[in-house]
DNA sequence: TTCCTCTTTACGGATTCCCGTAAGGAATAG
DNA sequence: CTATTCCTTACGGGAATCCGTAAAGAGGAA
């Protein structure tokens, strides 16, 4: 079993079923953090003390207070950990769904496992501890499908910010004046048009209203 | 303290967490329920048998599976719950941070507590309990300005109804004849017309598709 | 009743959206 | 080199919107 577990986490609640889970478990060091900076002193400080974690526990998203971050994700923060310790064995503990996401997570930052949080995520995340014990990956039955899936590949950061302008009221008019000062391209009206054109497509929206109201749904702005 | 605590929830992990809580707590009788559908029954039986819960503890929204479901929300348990016995507690304990959802369920749902899910969240949750006890209500510190917030307060039925058939796509053109088949009045584009143009007055909205992405990002629909 | 006010309808013009077609330009293949 | 393809840009017409004004209807008070 794993002897030393760091969780990064930003609800309380959730910290408590996750160390609970882990004191089952047999883990004998168990140190969680509520904020990113946190969890990375921590990291750095057992590195340092030469007792350092074995696994990591993260979170993806982290809600914004009054504290001022300087890493604002679990995607960062398994960034900046990964460079740390290469060896590191890290599980995603989180609601995210978003096949893109999951993807870069284990294509990019090779992380050992992604538990998602949800009706029987506790007992998800325990097969993930032992399955990494034999040195497997792990992701959550219900988003196998995530890492083969493409939907969202087709979406881009032009699509997004199209989509986020557009809800913020701009008129498609105005579009073309504004993606021009800030120096995105393509910016011609009729370019941008046919873009929409292809995302009401994309969602099956009937207009530009009912677009903003699917993409809004799904989370995507 | 309460002796019997019903506990909606979908996350198992949160689940955990509160009924650790209400255990340290000194509640005698916990149960938990990770549908909807199963509070109500468990709500139902408990009353029937005599031994009803004195506390409901509930999420708002509830993660769709695979399984088919009567309530959806909540809020729709809460109100549901609410017919049943008028005099039961009731604590809705999420991430929801929508000023006119929390004013909904103070004024029309008569809740008597609402505590925001966060970093302390649980100690939260306790002086909520301790201070229904006293028969006061209690909202979490950092949501205490959503119930001065006027928003929703001019808004009504009609425009709700309104902004939920732009939201899926119905072009005012079509809402005239939509209105008249539903029997909802008025009816004539033109009146449509000028409820919309007050609500775009009212949420400073520069056009339609803003004023769909404001009342949803609002919670209004 | 008559006056007054508020709401609902009706109508029209200016603007914007929506959806075609077609031309211009860059990259690639043969 | 030309041919092809893909992307961008230009332009125009019909549809829907936005935003006025004005008329018709409903309800209340005296």
């Amino acid at each position: 079993m794993f002897k030393k577990v760091l969780i990064a986490e930003d609800f309380d609640s959730i910290n408590i079923a996750v160390a609970q889970t882990l004191e089952l478990l047999g883990v004998e060091q168990i140190q969680y953090a509520k904020y990113c900076d946190d969890a990375l002193l921590k990291f750095k400080k057992a590195k340092h003390d030469n007792e350092p974690f074995d696994l990591l526990i993260s979170d993806l998203s982290f809600v914004t207070d009054y504290r001022k971050v300087e890493i604002p994700s679990g995607e960062k923060l398994i960034e900046v950990i990964k460079k740390l310790d290469e060896n590191i064995n890290i599980i995603v503990y989180s609601v995210e769904d978003k096949s893109y996401t999951i993807k870069t997570l284990f294509e990019v930052h090779n992380i050992n496992a992604f538990v998602h949080k949800g009706r029987n995520s506790i007992s998800q995340l325990k097969t993930a501890i032992e399955t990494l014990l034999y040195g497997k990956t792990f992701i959550s039955p219900e988003l196998v499908h995530a890492l083969q899936d493409k939907t969202g590949k087709e979406i881009d950061n032009y699509d997004i910010t199209l989509l986020t302008h557009l809800a913020n009221g701009i008129a498609i008019e105005d579009m073309e004046g504004l993606f021009k000062k800030l120096n995105i391209t393509p910016n011609s009206k009729s370019t941008i048009e046919k873009r929409v054109a292809k995302l009401k497509d994309y969602f099956k929206a009937s207009n530009n209203i009912h677009l903003i109201a699917i993409t809004k749904d799904l989370g995507i702005i």
